[in-house]
DNA sequence: CGTCGTATTGAATGGGTTCAAGTAGCGTGG
DNA sequence: CCACGCTACTTGAACCCATTCAATACGACG
């Protein structure tokens, strides 16, 4: 646990900047709010249900996920977060944690205290939009991922699903030529799309048959774009990646 | 289409009092926005994907959904509202429709122009909290549906969306004791949960058959409140119905 | 009383699960 | 440098929950 320089919190920037425009006095206020950096194992929780947060978790190195556990050990995986996401700034206006965060890989990670968030957002206005309208698109993603988990086939969710992951980081500039890391296991990827890892596993080597893309070690390469966004049914629009003034 | 008179925004006022605290002049400034009234007959859309609303539209009576529609034909219902509820809050800040919204049943209706409601958030911050608090209940509630879809059976979907329907008609004053209008078929019920209309027909043969509730025209009746509940694994946290000083 | 939407039931099919048995990859320590 | 052990990945075979297709019943309403 270590007191946050300036530069820490220049993930945080990148992103909002990937969805909303910022003032200087903006940008400024971000560097200057207050955070606790702490470097996580993989696969330890950050936050649990029912826990009451006072601070805003973000992510400055490393994957973390929300999820939620049912009855015999089911769970379901219910976003990834990468460099620069706020995971829990839900908990901003909900007191109670209705999931868990935790980390997927090693993570490092800076703890802002909820009343500096507030106190940066009655300030500025135009940052509060900036953080609604990143809220708001979590949602816009929970409800694609419900529609996928709903209606799609197997084969088109994973297909989704990997079109998602490399557009949200080559967005934040942590891919670019249909490549890019996922550390993610098979079986996370089978609690995020309902599925098990038993079909996961089936579903992705037909996938790479089909000339698509290969998924070795922590790296995925996607060799035909148009035909997976295609298996996909993927349109990009609700991720609103366009930045826009809030 | 026709101007509202103050006593037609009170359905959001008692909304965001089921969720936030209001301050008088909160409430004033609520029951002073501007809105066009208009009567909607059943099934139609309000808003359709891709579109860039200036207006919010609140529910003043009936019931409405947000859908998505992919290849084929399939459908998947994103969530429900019901009087009082404001379904394409996120237009505020998410210039681009992802889903589309459309009547249930046949509703009234009142559409806010964005810069009424923004100006309002500006003036209050509180009312703005309020109303993003509403946004991040929203998304929890995509989460529970996410987790039923992807890792509960169909019968403790079934369950799980019966219960959750029933609390929140009863925050707002629309249901008690147990009983409720449900004006939804057993498709829209099906296009919901991620199953097909044969199915649910034939879950829900089992849920009454189990003695837990009838469900006939266009009426709900829960029997047994406690053993619905734990046929759906259902803990209330997610809806957030606690108000709290945002 | 006929009609249209909704609900109900049956029978066959299938996508995905379950259970079980390997195999590959990789960090660690002798 | 290789053996060990762990985790993740891979594959096969049997099974099952939910789908699909099809037919019938109900019920509200003109």
């Amino acid at each position: 646990m270590a007191p946050a320089s300036d530069a820490d919190l220049i993930p945080l920037i990148r992103k909002l900047e990937s969805i909303a425009q910022l003032a200087d006095a903006e940008r400024q206020a971000i560097l200057s709010l207050p955070a606790n950096i702490r470097a996580v194992d993989a696969r330890q929780d950050i936050v649990s249900e029912k826990d009451r947060p006072s601070h805003c978790c973000l992510v400055l190195s490393g994957w973390v996920c929300r999820y939620k556990l049912l009855d015999q050990g089911k769970r379901q995986i219910l976003s990834y977060h990468v460099p620069g996401d706020l995971p829990d700034l839900q908990s901003l206006h909900l007191a109670v944690m209705d999931h868990s965060l935790a980390t997927v890989t090693a993570s490092r990670l800076a703890f802002i205290p909820h009343e500096n968030m507030r106190d940066a957002i009655l300030r500025f206005p135009n940052l509060g939009a900036a953080l609604w309208r990143d809220t708001l698109i979590d949602s816009a993603i929970f409800r694609e991922w419900m529609t996928g988990i709903g209606r799609r086939s197997a084969q088109a969710r994973i297909a989704h699903q990997l079109c998602e992951m490399y557009m949200k980081l080559e967005a934040v500039g942590l891919a670019q030529q249909h490549r890019c890391e996922l550390p993610i296991t098979q079986s996370d990827i089978a609690d995020g799309l309902g599925l098990t890892n038993v079909h996961v596993n089936r579903s992705l080597k037909v996938l790479r048959s089909r000339g698509l893309l290969t998924l070795r070690g922590r790296e995925l390469v996607i060799h035909d774009w148009s035909g997976l966004t295609q298996a996909a049914e993927f349109d990009p629009t609700y991720l609103h990646l366009e930045p826009r003034a809030a």
